[in-house]
DNA sequence: ATGGCCTCGGTTCGAGGA
């Protein structure tokens, strides 16, 4: 089974980008982030023909979260019941056996803003809900956009990036309380050294000079890690004609 | 030179992203 996550930033702009890539790679299972579109306008239709059900939540303009998937989607959760959030960042649903969560955690723009704030608040509640699901589930996988580089070597310039949003202390510190729940971080157990991106800025050349940073994960839980046989960047989307500032990240489970 | 891009909504500019 091959599960993938992708940040589109705007479905509507990427819809053939996604049908094209989730057909050549052999996509059971894809998590979709920024989506950006109401539910009325989901391209439901174009994934069913393509051969994926959908489950989704999106709003006007800003957000929005999907998963895709080749096999049966049930026991959906829209956002989380332990966090009330008009922003729609979250969906979770269970495959193949698997209960695989969709994140879009917040950016939060700068450190000490509301918005940074709110990224803190949301990540608290994000906790939460992992330590009921625990509860009912093994077979975990956390993935999305999580706007956080968990160490120094997700980041192209530490320096350039110091105190910044997505590298502070106080997100990295959530980074660590979900691996606390025994989340570990599939890129990593398999490419411990590795400094691979999953986002690179539009502006100043930042893909065509590597000045990217990884802030998109799959996080499985510690039942399937004897399952994992890939996980990688794919960044040949990011060089096709008008693409998502994001690439996807794919694993391989036996 | 301290910016540069992309998307959306709703009109051609401002907000938000990261």
């Amino acid at each position: 089974m091959k599960i993938a996550t992708w940040n589109v930033n705007s479905i509507k702009v990427r819809l053939n980008q996604v049908i094209k890539w989730i057909k050549k790679n052999n996509i059971d299972v894809l998590c979709l982030q920024e989506t950006k579109t109401l539910n009325i306008n989901f391209p439901s239709k174009e994934f069913f023909d393509a051969g994926y059900y959908v489950k989704f939540s999106g709003q006007k303009t800003y957000n929005g979260v999907a998963i895709l998937s080749k096999h049966e989607i049930s026991d959906v959760v829209i956002n989380n019941p332990y966090f009330p959030d008009d922003q729609q960042r979250m969906i979770t649903g269970t495959i193949n056996g698997f209960r695989i969560i969709c994140v879009y955690i917040p950016n939060g723009q700068l450190i000490g803003s509301e918005k940074f704030k709110y990224k803190l608040h949301w990540l608290e509640g994000l906790l939460t809900f992992l330590e009921k699901e625990k509860k009912k589930y093994t077979q975990m996988i956390l993935t999305g956009d999580f706007n956080i580089a968990p160490t120094e070597k997700d980041v192209h310039d530490p320096e350039v990036w110091k105190d910044q949003v997505l590298v502070s202390d106080a997100e990295r510190k959530y980074f660590e309380k979900i691996c606390l729940l025994k989340f570990q971080d599939a890129f990593r157990i398999l490419n411990p050294k590795e400094k691979k991106y999953t986002w690179w800025d539009y502006r100043q050349l930042a893909f065509q000079k590597n000045k990217g940073l990884r802030i998109d994960h799959i996080l499985i839980s510690s039942e399937i890690e004897k399952k994992i046989l890939n996980c990688d960047i794919d960044k040949a989307p990011r060089k096709w004609e008008q693409p998502s500032d994001h690439a996807p990240v794919t694993m391989t489970l036996i």
